[in-house]
DNA sequence: CACATATAGTTGCAATTGAAACGATTATAG
DNA sequence: CTATAATCGTTTCAATTGCAACTATATGTG
């Protein structure tokens, strides 16, 4: 497609580590750590990990809507709207709707949802723990502070849309 | 926004904040970067992911086998399957089977697939650079080093089983 | 008021994924 | 040698997901 490589022993020359490669280390740590805990999860309390998103989320801010938890979860609306379909189907989180807006939704966990919680939480609190277990504190922040800046960073640079070669001439796409 | 710390009660003794619980954090940061550079990837060359892994993969190990292929890039060996069908469908992919044992496959890039590692790689290594941007060698370093500590931690606590109680003799074993 | 536009949440549909069953081949036990 | 088990890769089927369309409310404009 392109002209051919000049370059005159070109068989490894544009070769990749995997291994070294962040993205694919981040994607394998998370995939690791979320699966054994989502496993815990399915297993001892029938839990999702969307649905144990919704719940942490609704013990620390209760009567937000649903469209509140979607952004403090990092999850998908759609994917709030079945997960609390289901959550409302076990009884575990109520569901009101808004007076003043009656688009709105004000969802709550029943006392069901609370009591479950408080054998969740400590799980998941213990499960960090034993994460970090070898950090001593300064790395443990430390370790905080650079995911903190990778994600901005990430934001910043974002969808990684067309050619980063030429200086951007401000052609987007506004529809 | 918290609740006044006066009531020693019940309400607020779980809860548990989604956003400094390591897991949840790691995994936000992971599924951000990784949508840049899916974006990315399918926008310019119509690969995926795992279609991507592949690539580098076998641009650096030629000739191995499906299964070696599933060990490397942390992939099942389904979507081992279909992605290289896919690859070999676009023949970017070459597809032999082992002459001393016929189950096994012998996968290897095409001159195509070669040459379009040589346009994917500089573009994912460019991404990485960008987010390390601004992190100095040590912090490169020490970063790199904690999540190698916390994945090795995640593989000896392992599918958090049933009863924690007997620690088993960790079987990390790399074959 | 009538209309267009915007937002909250749900639903339908197609694509993706994962687990188990499978066919083909090789290895092991008796 | 024969029967059984294990391995490699593929296929099948069901569950999950993601996107767009949809319903219902709400807001804003002439």
């Amino acid at each position: 497609m392109q002209a051919p490589s000049t370059a005159p022993e070109s068989s490894v020359d544009t070769s990749i580590d995997l291994e070294d490669f962040l993205p694919y280390r981040l994607s394998v740590l998370s995939n690791t750590i979320s699966s054994a805990i989502a496993g815990a999860y399915a297993q001892r309390f029938g839990l999702t990990i969307p649905e144990w998103r919704i719940i942490a989320v609704l013990g620390r801010f209760p009567e937000i809507s649903a469209r509140e938890v979607a952004q403090k979860t990092a999850m998908d609306k759609v994917a709030v709207s079945r997960a609390v379909n289901r959550l409302r189907g076990a009884h575990l989180v109520r569901h009101q709707r808004a007076p003043q807006d009656r688009r709105r939704s004000i969802l709550s966990l029943s006392k069901g949802g609370r009591a479950l919680l408080r054998q969740v939480a400590p799980m998941a609190i213990a499960y960090e723990a034993r994460l970090l277990e070898g950090f001593n504190p300064q790395e443990r922040q430390e370790l905080g502070l650079a995911m903190k800046r990778l994600l901005l960073r990430a934001l910043e640079i974002g969808p990684l849309e067309d050619s980063p070669k030429t200086h951007a001439p401000s052609s987007v796409r506004t529809e």
